[in-house]
RNA sequence: GUGGCUGUAGCUCAAUUGGUUAGAGCGCUGGAUUGUGAUUCCAGAGGCUGGGGGUUCAAGUCCCCUCAGUCACCCCA
């Protein structure tokens, strides 16, 4: 009965990933995990649900209002929309079991009920990192390192890592007496790149109805341009006299000197003062990165520090500091800067099966391979030839083997590079060895 | 959550402005080709024009609702 019938479809902001794009989604899963174990993070899980409360408390209304909250029974229960809150919750619970610091990191899915947009999903999968109970600088500058070495292992070279201090801006607020309005202050200075100097002095005015001087003295403060330590130097002033500010631009200072200290790549990060974040929790460092040829896409690594993420739900004080990759939003971008290969299978070789009653030699073939460390496939039935190659080729597979009874007899196997046709015979005697060698090679 | 734009085959798009049976390229399946894919030739499958309702003699085309995509706002990865 066609009428009976479900229409298969997904929701709203809600996808399916299909092989060509999972494959390079768990690449990208491998990498981040790679970097983070390198820096001694360790991993987590955390439940999906939470009690409502344990999400709410922290957030603004409108992070309750994107979340996605049902009643179970008795219960009030809501979906996480992002890993710090869940984090904050766990090291309260566990910090006895945990000591400090500690590193960690989280991959995992978040849900937000917003309204979906090119690279913004409302299920996505964030990559955080994270050191909880320590104030040190240290751990400021390794983040900044951290989010270096995951976008070159990623494979982007055109990114700016763009870092700011929340010391620096609460500062330069209460020399100008606009301590109180500090919200919409901040939320306004960030959208300064966006929609430009007047409309902002605007907002702010509006939001405040601060003196046009006040306003002035905020604006030239994120309009500094220049390298890292040009603004530094140009910070000296603004932030003179306010001991917030200057410890903030202190701050600034010790990541930018430890950065070029440790040889980073130059003009990769850049301090940017008017950047602010919308989390009310950051209170030092704030960082953001922007890749080059998609700006529009928005950040796809931001973090910052906070001095104590866990005060909802312990009397300890946790200080930390920490980042979020957004995977599917880069995994986007990298979409649309044509950075993802054609594959569909994360095999190297297909095995033809060419002759019917061969098949435990092609099995055998294939463990030996395997063995030796490659992904191999054996194509299930004794097709005409035609249609295995045209199977491989749409697949994508680097190689193809085939054998038969006249290589059998001979112990070698014939070996084709599907991306320029080139074919090699090599022994099978070795288990496979030197064709896993010679595939290897081929794959540089 | 608010507003604008869009929706035709798996994908990219056509259809003389409301007029018979909705077409093409690419892709897919099969064949030419039981020792070779990506190039060539032939054939085939695939559509309730996103879904529902309305106006009309007649709707892919006009109107309303809904779903989805997209853009802006809000916010953010």
């Amino acid at each position: 009965m066609s009428d009976s019938l479900i229409t298969p479809r997904t929701m709203s902001g809600f996808r399916d990933f299909l092989p060509e794009m999972m494959i390079p989604r768990e690449r990208l899963m491998e990498t981040a995990r790679q970097v983070y174990r390198k820096y001694g993070f360790s991993p987590i899980d955390t439940p999906t649900l939470e009690y409502a409360e344990i999400l709410t408390g922290k957030g603004s209304d409108e992070t309750d209002r994107q979340m996605y909250r049902f009643q179970h029974g008795k219960h009030d229960v809501a979906m996480r929309f992002d890993l710090t809150v869940p984090l904050a919750r766990f090291v309260a619970q566990h910090q006895n079991e945990l000591g400090m610091p500690f590193k960690r990191y989280h991959i995992a899915p978040v849900w937000r009920g917003e309204r979906p947009q090119a690279g913004r999903y409302r299920e996505f999968a964030q990559c955080d990192f994270d050191t909880i109970g320590t104030t040190s600088i240290a751990s400021d500058i390794e983040i900044v390192m951290v989010i270096n070495d995951l976008m070159r292992a990623i494979g982007f070279e055109k990114f700016s890592i763009r870092m700011n201090n929340r010391k620096v801006l609460n500062g330069v607020l209460e020399k100008s007496n606009l301590a109180e309005h500090s919200v919409p202050v901040l939320r306004a200075l960030d959208k300064l790149a966006k929609i430009g100097r007047d409309k902002v002095k605007t907002e702010m005015a509006e939001a405040t109805g601060a003196s046009d001087e006040q306003l002035d003295q905020i604006l030239m403060l994120a309009e500094i341009k220049g390298t890292a330590n040009e603004v530094l130097e140009q910070l000296v002033p603004l932030c003179s006299g306010n001991e917030l500010a200057e410890q903030g631009r202190e701050e600034l200072a010790q990541i930018v000197a430890a950065t070029e200290a440790v040889g980073f790549p130059e003009g990769t990060l850049s301090i940017d003062v008017s950047i602010a974040r919308g989390l009310d929790y950051y209170t030092g460092t704030i960082v953001e990165t922007f890749l080059d040829d998609l700006p529009e896409f928005g950040s796809v690594c931001s973090g910052g520090r906070y001095d104590n993420l866990a005060q909802l739900y312990t009397k300890t004080e946790l200080p930390g500091i920490g980042a979020s990759l957004g995977l599917d939003r880069l995994l986007a971008a990298m979409e649309k800067l044509d950075m993802i290969p054609p594959v569909k299978t994360p095999a190297d070789v297909l095995i033809v099966f060419f002759d019917k009653s061969q098949l435990h030699y092609y099995l055998k073939l294939a463990q030996d391979l395997r063995a030796a460390g490659l992904g191999v496939e054996l194509y299930p039935d004794a097709k005409k030839l035609n249609k295995q190659y045209k199977y491989a080729d749409r697949r994508g597979f680097a190689a193809t083997l085939i054998a038969g009874g006249d290589e059998i007899e001979r112990g070698i196997v014939q070996v084709k590079w599907m991306a320029d046709g080139t074919q090699v015979e090599l022994p099978v005697a070795d288990g496979g060895k030197e064709i896993a060698e010679w595939i290897k090679n081929q794959q540089g």
